[in-house]
DNA sequence: AGTCGATTCGAACGAGCGTTCGAGAGTGCT
DNA sequence: AGCACTCTCGAACGCTCGTTCGAATCGACT
């Protein structure tokens, strides 16, 4: 005689609770989280408000549950990516075509990811935090082998990296699906700038203006 | 006979409204806008709360003063520091140390018109919008100018301009004052990254590594 | 002393918030 | 039929929200 089976019907609970994921990352994108009810949610799922309850405990477990699906898949589906590829340039190719992708097929998800970070609460937040560490050191570890194949930077790595991100995270901001390149084109845009932005070789502009040129950059 | 003056005391009314726009952009960078109450911003300025409609007719009214003034300023700022200079690329230097100077400077009233552009509604916010979009037209014709002068860059002019504010807009997301470079050393990086970023001089990543190498960029 | 505008505030308004609760369907097993 | 478990919901809870109102205080001028 079997222990009673721990889910003895495979439920579609979870396809819903998916659904209601996708449906209130759409609201979250589009009204902000703290500008969001679950009233809201309750009228766009077609789920009533205490019904809500059956799938989540709280508001907050609602916007970390995206956040955290959202984050851990962009993470898994980057290394799965990164596994047969050697060449340094062509993982941080890897690295930001993965990251672009995901943000112009998922914009909803993306913009939550993106935007509403700090308005997660205490057990939640550091959880994300901890994923993002996670990416960031990965991201971190690929522009060094980047830097270490080519001359060497004349930048601080970190900040060199951040501003890459900068470029990734801010297309939530001005994207329009018809009118602003697709994924392809934008991720060779920003890895052309950023590649060739980074490396010391002197180029048309290797010798830029600045406010104190006789110590530029040194750490 | 004189006419009575119009203001007859220069009233220290608009200084304390001043200081009610610091001390709200502080709050509103710190628990976003839909997150802070009127009696939140009652208790850090220690005005009571009916107090404070003396001062302006609405909380959308608040954010909006902020964002204003804010963005004013910074065009304002920019086209002061532009009127002496004719180098394309030291045209656009200027224009990355205006903005990442007021960022510094300035955190969170950056922060809250990076961060909070869409709880703004819509009287004000297509106020806002035209602003910005002054601003975006001034930093394209800076950019128009660097790309004439130098080789033709080979991407989306469009595109490598909102990668560049990326990289500036995205600062407040990691920026730590102690520990991050100050505002001259990140306008280097920033400046630098992208002048030689979007030069179509062909270095060391020329041939750069790409899905479809036989049409990158083409428009 | 009296007047007037500028400034401040306590108290209250109606509305909306996140969350809870207990009751009731629906479904499959014995 | 009866039970157990999954799922759904209307109604209500206590609370906070942005805003309003009428009265009180202040300083300067007549």
């Amino acid at each position: 005689m079997a222990v009673a089976a721990p889910t003895p019907t495979p439920r579609n609970t979870e396809v819903k609770l998916q659904h209601i994921l996708r449906v209130s990352a759409q609201i979250f994108a589009a009204h902000g989280f703290e500008g969001t009810s679950m009233r809201d949610i309750s009228k766009a799922t077609e789920i009533s408000l205490s019904g809500l309850y059956y799938y989540f405990d709280s508001k907050q477990r609602l916007l970390y549950l995206i956040q955290k699906n959202t984050f851990t898949f962009i993470v898994e589906r980057l290394q799965e990516r990164l596994a047969g590829i050697d060449d340094p340039t062509a993982r941080l190719r890897a690295l930001v075509q993965n990251h672009i992708d995901y943000f112009l097929s998922h914009p909803n998800e993306m913009k939550v990811l993106s935007h509403e970070e700090e308005a997660l609460e205490n057990p939640f937040r550091q959880e994300v935090a901890a994923i993002k560490r996670k990416y960031f050191a990965l991201a971190r570890k690929i522009h060094e082998e980047v830097v270490r194949e080519a001359a060497h930077s004349v930048f601080n790595e970190r900040v060199a990296v951040l501003s890459l991100f900068g470029m990734m995270n801010w297309v939530y901001q001005w994207h329009k699906p018809g009118i602003d390149p697709g994924a392809d084109e934008l991720t060779d845009t920003i890895v052309g700038i950023f590649l060739r932005g980074v490396s010391a070789a002197s180029g048309k502009f290797g010798n830029l203006p600045t406010t104190v040129p006789s110590e530029v950059h040194s750490e």
